[in-house]
DNA sequence: TCAAAAGTGTTAACCATACACCCATGC
DNA sequence: GCATGGGTGTATGGTTAACACTTTTGA
């Protein structure tokens, strides 16, 4: 080969963090597997493995999370790289880690695919995590935290039809906050990105909603012609006025 | 060492994306260095090389930059890794691109280290890149342009102390929109994140502007108590209003 | 005195917030 | 009929956008 140049080389991986959401269920949750090789055997990781010289790294992302979870057709996007000498015993190892959101119908998917063990758990109830996956883990929550709130992103976590108190839970939960329920209505319905369904929730014990699906050519058309998604956290008058 | 495995390995580089403004100019600046070597010699390229075995990334790209430019003390953020397995023609190289913001103070010496021929070129106007460099710097502009509305990245651009006017050029520079004057000043000044000097312009053949400081420490309290920085592209009534 | 840029205020439209009740459904 | 969440409107205040003239300074 020309011109190559033989400098010891670290070795690179791809790590995933994978994120779902549950209507039920108060937190976001996070897809780990269970180490079944030295080191950090059996301890709780991101999914994740090493490049292959040949792949593009998204293209590695995508294979590891399919081999080791079962997931294929997930929204993915690159992270943040970490390469600090020392995050892996075996060597220098540097991580370009990715974040993928998937809406629940596939989560079923996921436990299924059990050659190793794999788990949804609660951003709020990690166990201890291999390598330096907490930071990346933390990394991956702060960006969704960050960027939900002026791209729309919160409706790759959400079933493709959703009603409008789902994705108001899903926002009062990536951001922490409540909302008004009136105003959050108002907001993203004058948006014209939701497309209103004649399709209503089935077998709830109340009202069924109506469901709503995003209108990803229109919001796509929208941002052509000038138009900025944002659904920022609602503060309070007193918290705003300054001084 | 324990636990080593013994993959085939990619080779890993840094390379940097330095932005400086100039009042003067209506464009935004990109410093490139041209290639001593081959591969792409004579080409001009981004600064960057490859990583230690035993440094961290981010130090790599500092200690490049330093290398190669003379640059030291640069805002530097990490900004996408691309790893496409045929970017390189050494073979498999994989690289974790920065962004650097600096004032023009510093753009003196960058331009007298000259072990290799450096220059700054409006982004307008690029000579052909090594690489995929094009679509480094490309990916850059697109992450200064996103992030200049809604964090205070502009200042680095920016010598310490500056007029509003100053500051006005650089949001129409990136975001490539006029303002109105009186308005960006409202509202920049009202955010409180500014110091007012007693110091003005000098040398000017008109009346010289009061100058100003950018007080990170107020910024950092009051993003402590919720507060978000926010100067987006001022759009007409018109463009805003739907149908 | 001219050129060049600094600096300054008001109005009207719009948007965000706060807030409470009735409705539909399943049990 | 009751519990559960679905669905709706209005008033207020704050924020943004539009817009033009006077001031200062140096050449």
């Amino acid at each position: 080969m020309p011109y190559t140049y033989e400098y010891p080389r670290p070795s690179v991986t791809v790590d995933c963090v994978v994120f779902g959401f549950d209507d039920k269920e108060p937190d976001l949750k996070v897809l780990l597997i269970q180490r079944a090789a030295e080191p950090f055997k059996d301890c709780w990781a991101l999914p994740g493995g090493f490049v292959d010289m040949d792949e593009p790294v998204e293209t590695a992302a995508l294979r590891e999370l399919e081999e080791e979870t079962g997931l294929t057709d997930v929204f993915l996007e690159q992270l943040y790289t970490f390469g600090n000498p020392n995050r892996d015993p075996r060597g220098r190892v540097i991580s370009v880690a990715y974040y993928a959101l998937i809406a629940p119908a596939d989560k079923q998917i996921a436990a299924a695919s059990d050659a190793q063990n794999v788990h949804w758990f609660s951003v709020n109830q990690l166990p201890p995590l291999a390598f330096d996956h907490h930071l990346i883990l933390e990394t991956g929550l702060q960006r969704i935290r960050g960027k939900v709130s002026y791209q729309p992103i919160g409706f790759e976590l959400l079933p493709e039809k959703f009603p409008l108190s789902g994705l108001q839970k899903l926002y009062e939960t990536i951001l922490e906050t409540p909302l008004d329920k009136r105003n959050f209505r108002k907001k993203i319905l004058n948006m014209g990105i939701l497309k209103e369904l004649d399709e209503f929730q089935q077998d709830v014990s109340h009202r069924a909603a109506r469901l709503y699906r995003f209108d990803k050519a229109k919001y796509e058309q929208m941002v052509k012609e000038g138009f900025y998604f944002e659904l920022k956290e609602q503060r309070t008058r007193e918290t705003k006025r300054k001084k």
